[in-house]
DNA sequence: GTTTTTGCAAACCCTTTGCAAGTGA
DNA sequence: TCACTTGCAAAGGGTTTGCAAAAAC
């Protein structure tokens, strides 16, 4: 495990035992696989994942140990337009999606002047804005095996 | 029924015959209920108001006819974070929502430099955009009765 | 008369939850 | 000890589909 997940599997720690929660070997095994993987989870990915490290870990769990993690702000729950729930680990720079219509890759990207944008654009109609969610769907031009099950 | 209402439906008979299918009371009745609707339909939502006009309308149906109606280019179809599909008639403008996360009341806004940084970003990382998401969730600052059943 | 459509009900798929048994502090 | 957790299996909730009857053309 890296050096950073192992930061962040400390921090989740610190944030269960804060709420009065227990560390236990399920959601430690949880919370590495997702702070040691790259891309964009799905809760039957983390499943699979977790239970290489404990295989006594249940589906269930899964969801409510990434319920935790995303409340204590430690993962980011996004929902494409394949209809499932993706988890990401929580990165201190916001970023946005864009998605490959072929092949499923997805590609992380940043547009500060964007979000500056939309924030006027809000404060305009009358809004605050608490989050958003800015995806781009495309077709990427770079080599990728189509038949190839999307990646992330 | 509005003018613009009568030719959409026009328009969506001309699909019918032009891919060889049938056009039939129900999908008239689904088309028009769409048609002369502002809102952002869910697919109960078109299910009630069409049985007004055509008792017998199943649920099935209108699925399929949304499905129609969508790949007629007639209808666009959203998934915000309800979970739920909507719908709207199709707009010659492209426009994205500001959903507000107390009353759920949605407005539309357009921002085309928004589009054409999107544009650019894409390529940049080798996508050509094919179509993209842009949810911005907020507080609506105006009066708004937060029991009430979102209106669209 | 064919072929497409419909409504029903069941299947699906992912998400969410109830519960009795298990476990961490 | 004892409240918190877990895994299982079942319930939810929306979407999708198989099929025999009905309706277009």
């Amino acid at each position: 495990m890296s050096e950073q997940a192992a930061e962040l599997v400390q921090r989740f720690r610190d944030y269960l035992s804060r709420e009065g929660l227990k560390c236990t070997r399920q959601r430690e095994a949880i919370a590495s696989v997702v702070f040691s993987s790259e891309g964009h989870l799905t809760l039957n990915d983390i499943h699979v994942r977790a239970q290489q490290v404990q295989p006594s870990v249940g589906f269930a769990t899964v969801y409510r140990t990434m319920k935790l993690l995303s409340e204590a702000g430690l993962a980011t729950q996004h929902r494409f337009d394949d209809g499932q729930s993706r988890f990401e680990r929580a990165d201190e720079d916001h970023h946005d999606h864009i998605i490959c219509s072929r092949c499923g890759r997805i590609v992380e990207f940043e547009a500060p002047e964007i979000e500056v944008r939309q924030e006027r654009i809000a404060l305009g109609l009358g809004f605050k804005v608490v989050s958003h969610r800015h995806e781009i769907y495309g077709e990427c031009m770079l080599p990728c095996r189509y038949g190839e099950e999307p990646s992330a």
